[in-house]
DNA sequence: ATGGTTTTTACTGCGTC
DNA sequence: GACGCGGTAAAAACCAT
């Protein structure tokens, strides 16, 4: 019964919130060029598909906790706010047998009805650990899905986190521990998991608890429901930094190829890959004359200027060499000509 | 706990606008 | 003078042992 349920819960969560294309069509003409602007719902972002704009940028405001980038925020400038829709836990259906032995008038019970309620009051009393537990659980997924709007995590995000922290709850693993953090946690997990990774300090900021917390419970919830996560990957950081900057497509573009022609250098291990994913994003601008500070990317990626600079050097060192050979000579080109400009200047 | 590595913090000087 | 950038040293955070 609980597996039917899971299932159930989880798919039907909120259906309604997770915006349909259609509702908002005036957004699907690129407002540069006209063209055609199609959804990556996968990142949660809108590209125009013949010039590459990011069109959900309209909205980089300085919100305090709650800025998103997703479509669902530009569709609602949905607030954080209490959830909009969330669990059905137990629909209502939760009983609830008085302990005193009076029926509804307050008159005494025989014997023989008192006996039947004692054991209609144990039964319920058995069962409603269950209903605690979906307490818990609709809490929860309040929460998660208060946060994952937040950070404009889509709906798959969010569908994955409901199923580890069932399983976190059903393994008893939040004794000791808030609701909050091992929501958290178990969002910070599935982004992950799916591939569209955000910083600890992202989710410190709108979580309830603090960055710390969260990494603890994190690991520890790794731990116990024994999974396993690939450390994540620079360039799978690299959209959100770049929808976060407004960055040109051409400027991600070169980014994304300085960390393809990276991949397998020795200069990324035991590096944070947020470091290395900044350092290009700033690599790319300075190659493509964007015009981004330091301190513009250091804002997006809580990165500190100082491993930006070692880092995007290191990159450019190595990506400056691979590329002394026939197809890329114009990338080398472009690049010494704007190293000798800075230089220059 | 400890030691090695990475990242951050804080402070510096330099050149440009 | 503010700003962007580079360098550095020391502190803090992180990780494996």
């Amino acid at each position: 019964m609980t597996e039917k349920l899971r299932d159930a819960d989880v798919t039907d969560e909120k259906p309604e919130e997770e915006t349909d294309p259609e509702t908002t069509p005036e957004i699907n003409t690129c407002p540069e060029c006209g063209g055609h602007v199609v959804r990556d719902s996968n990142r949660g972002e809108r590209v125009c598909q013949d010039c590459g704009l990011v069109v959900d940028d309209e909205h980089i405001d300085r919100g305090p906790d709650w800025r998103s980038f997703s479509e669902s925020e530009r569709q609602e400038k949905s607030r954080v706010g209490s959830p909009i829709t969330n669990l059905m836990h137990d629909k209502g259906l939760s009983t609830r047998i008085s302990w005193q032995d009076k029926d509804a008038y307050g008159r005494s019970l025989p014997a023989k009805k008192r006996r039947q309620l004692h054991r209609l009051r144990t039964w319920n009393q058995r069962t409603s650990t269950r209903d605690s537990k979906e307490r818990n659980l609709k809490q929860a997924l309040g929460e998660i899905d208060r946060m994952a709007s937040a950070l404009g995590l889509p709906k798959n995000v969010r569908e994955t986190t409901g199923v580890m922290y069932r399983r976190a709850l059903e393994e008893d693993l939040l004794r000791g521990r808030s609701i909050e953090g091992v929501s958290t946690a178990c969002l910070y997990a599935a982004a992950r998991q799916c591939g569209i990774p955000r910083s600890f300090e992202k989710f410190g900021r709108v979580s309830r608890v603090g960055t710390l917390e969260i990494k603890r419970t994190y690991r520890y919830i790794m731990r116990e429901l024994d999974l396993e996560m690939p450390p994540s990957t620079p360039r799978e950081y690299l959209p959100q930094f770049a929808s976060d900057l407004g960055l040109p497509q051409e400027v991600e573009n070169k980014a994304l190829e300085i960390l393809e022609g990276t991949e397998t250098e020795d200069i990324r291990i035991g590096k944070n890959p947020i470091g290395i994913a900044a350092a290009a994003v700033y690599a790319a601008s300075l190659l493509c004359n964007a015009g981004y500070t330091q301190d513009d990317i250091s804002e997006v990626t809580d990165i500190s200027v100082v491993t930006i600079r070692n880092r995007y050097q290191e990159l450019l060192d190595v990506y400056g060499a691979e590329f002394t050979t026939a197809k890329e000579a114009q990338e080398k080109f472009e690049e010494d000509a704007t190293t000798e400009e800075s230089a220059d200047a």
